[in-house]
DNA sequence: CAGCTCCTTGACGTTTACGTCAACGTCAAT
DNA sequence: ATTGACGTTGACGTAAACGTCAAGGAGCTG
C-alpha cells in the first residue's frame, strides 16, 4: 500500500522503441525543449504525458511541420494551462489557424487521392486491353 | 497563320513566381532529373508539361515527400507511357501502395482535426467562464 | 554604348534533424 | 571480478534542399 496508481514510466530506449525512433531522437528532442521526462539520478525517466506528447509530436511530423513549429504549439499549450485569458486567447487563435490549414490539407488530400485511384484506373484498363488478346494496341 | 496552338511556355522567373518557389529551386529539380525544359539556345524554356508537373512535385512534397520519392513516381510515370505491361503492373503497384497511404493520412488527418477543434472547444469554455462574472475559477 | 533586367553555370554556405562515434557510469548475471 | 546490456554527455559528421554569392552572356532601352 506503498504506492498508490503505480504509473507506468519508460526507459528512453523502451519508448524510442515503441515510438519507432531512436534514442537519439528523444534526447535531441529533450535538447530542442520539446518534452522534459523526469530524471531518477542521471537517467530519464518518461511518464505517460511525456508519451502522449512524443506521439503529438511524431504526428505533427508526419504532417511536415518543422520542429520549430511544433515546438511553438506545445509551448502555447503549456502556457495556456495557467489558463491566462491572453494565453488563452492566443492559443485559441492559433489553433483556428491550424485548423484552418488541416482542413485545406485535406482538400489537398482528397484531390491527389483522386487523381492517384484515376490514374490507377486507366491503368488497369490499359493492362484489360493488353491482355484481351494479343493487344488491340493502336486503335 | 505560321504557329497553330500557341502552346503556353514559360521562363524560369515566370514559373518560379507563379509557383512560389525560387528559380534556384527549379534549377535544382532539374538537375536532380525531376524535370527537363526545353532550350532555346541556353535558356531554359518550361512547358504545359513541365508546369503540370511541377505542381504535382510541390504537392508531393507539400505532403512531406522527399524528392527521390517523388522523382521515383514521376519516372514510373514516364516509364508507363511506354504501356509495356510490366512497367504497367509496377506503376499499379506502386500507384495502389500510395492510395493506401494516403488513405492512412487522411484517417490520422481526421484524428488530429478531431483534437484541434476539440482543444479549441474547451478553450471557447474556459474563456467563457472567465468572461462569466468575474471569474469563477476553482469550482 | 551604357545601363538594366533577366538569364546562365559553378562553387560554396546553411539549416534541419538527426546519426555516429567516444569515453564513461551502473547494475545484474555469470 | 569481468562481461554485457543499458544508460549518460559531448563532439563531430551528414543528407536533403535549397540559399547565396561570383562571374559572365543576351537582349532591350534611353
Amino acid at each position: 500500500m506503498t504506492a498508490t496508481r503505480e504509473a507506468r514510466s519508460w526507459t528512453v530506449g523502451e519508448l524510442a522503441d515503441e515510438l519507432g525512433v531512436t534514442t537519439r531522437t528523444l534526447r535531441f528532442y529533450e535538447a530542442e525543449g520539446l518534452i522534459s521526462p523526469r530524471r531518477v539520478g542521471a537517467q530519464r525517466v518518461y511518464g505517460a504525458r511525456d508519451r502522449t506528447r512524443l506521439k503529438l509530436i511524431l504526428r505533427g511530423k508526419r504532417f511536415g511541420m518543422t520542429l520549430a513549429e511544433i515546438r511553438e504549439i506545445v509551448d502555447m499549450y503549456d502556457g495556456a494551462a495557467s489558463s491566462e485569458q491572453r494565453q488563452l486567447e492566443t492559443l485559441l487563435a492559433r489553433l483556428e489557424e491550424i485548423a484552418g490549414d488541416l482542413r485545406a490539407r485535406q482538400a489537398d488530400l482528397r484531390r491527389t487521392l483522386a487523381e492517384v485511384t484515376d490514374v490507377a484506373e486507366q491503368c488497369r484498363t490499359r493492362l484489360a486491353e493488353l491482355s484481351a488478346t494479343a493487344g488491340p494496341a493502336l486503335p
